[in-house]
DNA sequence: ATTAGCACTCTTGACCGCCGAGTGCTAACC
DNA sequence: GGTTAGCACTCGGCGGTCAAGAGTGCTAAT
């Protein structure tokens, strides 16, 4: 008995499988409970209403899908979501269409921050929900190039330049006057000797070296150190993201509740909620997802997070993905975000290359 | 009898807009349409309902007020509101404590970016609306320096500061190759001939020069001059705004519908039309008001904008403000908008000072 | 194991009537 | 003549009822 009860169970599975995901597939669609009949309709699998009613059972118990009340149909839970997106869903490639989009809107420019923006319009504008994109972190950006000028006698602005094309400026306060040539002399040190080196290998070194140069007693070097010291400082991480089309968002009656809605955009604003999930998400290879709660996040537990990791220099460099409601198009955002981050990296790469 | 009239239908108006003044009060505070009895009871004029539903009628033929259906109360129109903060209102003056936030939120910091930042979430916690900053027009700001950095053979990084304190980088492609020493003999000559100037005075000057340097085929300076002309061109207008708490306004249940909501939000991250209305309450001296209809734009027709321009230099430099709901506490944000003002405007020259 | 049938549950929208708030008008009042 | 009391009227909001529709769970038959 038992034995004929588990090869059954096998094929019931499968079967209540392919319900699951017609299940998922018409309740993304329209986004209303899904009956029984309707489903006998639909699944191409030529049972009866009643048969179905017997699976829903089974699969509500096993807790992928729950029904809001007594008698409405069934809508996936988070678990349900789970298996869809892990084993179920057929992915639709993304049309040659929005490809060529994609990439025309990729290859325009050279600066990386115009870039990211670019990218986190296109994601918001293909999938119809909020596009982000993380900004290289700044630890991981290589260093290239230290300019100083200065602006009053004992007030500089430092230039940093990366290898990745970004530049960062910052006004730093020294503690004695330099002359213009002082500062070119420092510059030119500082640029042979570190040129090339992550950001953070540079800090190391850097501390290190200052050590070294005031046992010395080799005052220029150590003033060197200690202005460059202050603007690579990676306590000012400059971790960010960009963001865009969060007023996609406002279309989904999933969030008709403002409350909830306003809790998502301050969280946005926020950014260090998000910021740690896509921090997380830097590990991962491709395409990841964060359905509902799983996040962690209460102000996220309305809505899914799909991200993929983009690379320069083929490093992992950041993140990029689209926020939406937990009910999304899986099957479309899915390739649009890996796509998006295969492209993001070619074009982040050949502008190196140049 | 014309002229007895006259005089009547004076003594009437006095009545009839404190009785305004303390309907739209009324209203602002709890945003409901004020009825005849509510006004007897609070104005303080001991005039019975009967009477006051006949002003009200008067208020209504003048435009002032309007009911949303036969058995509801008056709510005030546009204009009413306009009468209202034109010569009705009294202002509250702002406490210390808010005073006090106020100045120490704007002293911390010398960057004028960092400024204009907090400005904006200091109008917004203040106001439990959306706060703005313009940031200060390329135009107006004034050159003091520019640099050239080479980042490879035909490509250069500009860095221009201005007076101010801000500083813009941008990188450009050059026909030929110059030496380091060249560059810096470009910016030398540039900073100073040109420091001081306006950019706007500048961007003339250079162009004039250009002509001239052609002529006589000095090479170096018409390059130098090129080069320059490329950073300071105004088309890259610079115009920008910073805005805080955009979501406040999802508390206002005036907002209650997400299309309207949505379209104003739109209308922040387009950008223009709100920078069209800053722009030409630059010229303005003090607070100004935009309500409802009366901005011309359609996504801000449900809403009010309170503005008020700011100084550097005892020049106008750029405008602040507050977005939200037309019904709003006027007598409390319009010295909140004021004060930020002058404060921002000292707040910046300081640091000049310096 | 599957299915048909049936009773039951729950939501939704329409309809109804009532209450309260407020108006406009008229006639009386000072 | 301005002001007021009184009265009829209007309208939105609220609660209740009702029927329709959709869908379920269970049982018994296939």
């Amino acid at each position: 008995m038992t034995v004929k009860k588990v090869s059954s169970e096998l094929s019931v599975n499968e079967r209540a499988q392919q319900l699951l995901k017609v299940l998922i597939e018409r309740y993304i669609q329209d986004g209303e409970p899904v009956g029984s009949r309707t489903l006998s309709r639909d699944s191409g699998l030529d049972l009866s209403p009643a048969t179905i009613r017997n699976v829903m059972a089974d699969l509500e118990d096993l807790g992928l899908v729950s029904s809001p009340h007594t008698s409405a149909g069934r809508i996936p839970t988070v678990s349900g979501y789970r298996m869809f997106v892990d084993t179920l869903v057929t992915l639709k490639p993304l049309e040659a269409g929005k490809i060529r989009q994609l990439e025309t809107g990729l290859y325009s420019s050279a600066d990386p921050k115009i870039l990211v923006e670019s990218a986190s319009k296109l994601l918001s504008s293909l999938t119809h929900m909020a596009g982000l994109v993380m900004i290289p972190r700044r630890k991981q950006l290589t260093f290239r190039q230290i300019e100083f000028l200065p602006l009053s006698s004992k007030r500089l602005l430092t230039i940093l330049v990366t290898t990745e094309g970004e530049v960062h400026n910052r006004v730093i306060d020294v503690r004695k006057a330099y002359t213009p040539s002082q500062l070119v002399q420092f510059a030119n040190m500082l640029n042979q000797h570190y040129s090339g080196l992550s950001m953070e290998e540079m800090h190391k070194r850097l501390v290190r070296e200052m050590e070294q140069a005031r046992k010395d007693m080799n005052q220029i070097m150590a003033q060197a150190l200690e202005m460059a010291e202050q603007v690579i400082d990676p306590e000012i991480s400059g971790d960010d993201y960009v963001m865009a089309g969060q007023t996609n968002l406002m279309d989904f009656n999933d969030f008709s509740q403002m409350n909830k809605l306003r809790e998502l955009f301050d969280s946005f604003t926020e950014k260090n909620e998000i910021l740690h999930l896509l921090d997380g998400s830097m590990l991962a290879e491709g395409v990841q997802l964060f359905i509902g709660e799983e996040s962690g996040y209460k102000a996220l537990d309305q809505c899914s997070l799909v991200t993929a990791p983009y690379q320069v220099d083929s490093k992992v460099a950041g993140v990029l993905g689209v926020v939406g409601p937990t009910r999304m198009a899986y099957d479309r955002v899915i390739p649009i975000v890996d796509i998006t981050a295969r492209l993001l990296s070619t074009a982040m790469q050949t502008r190196k290359a140049k």
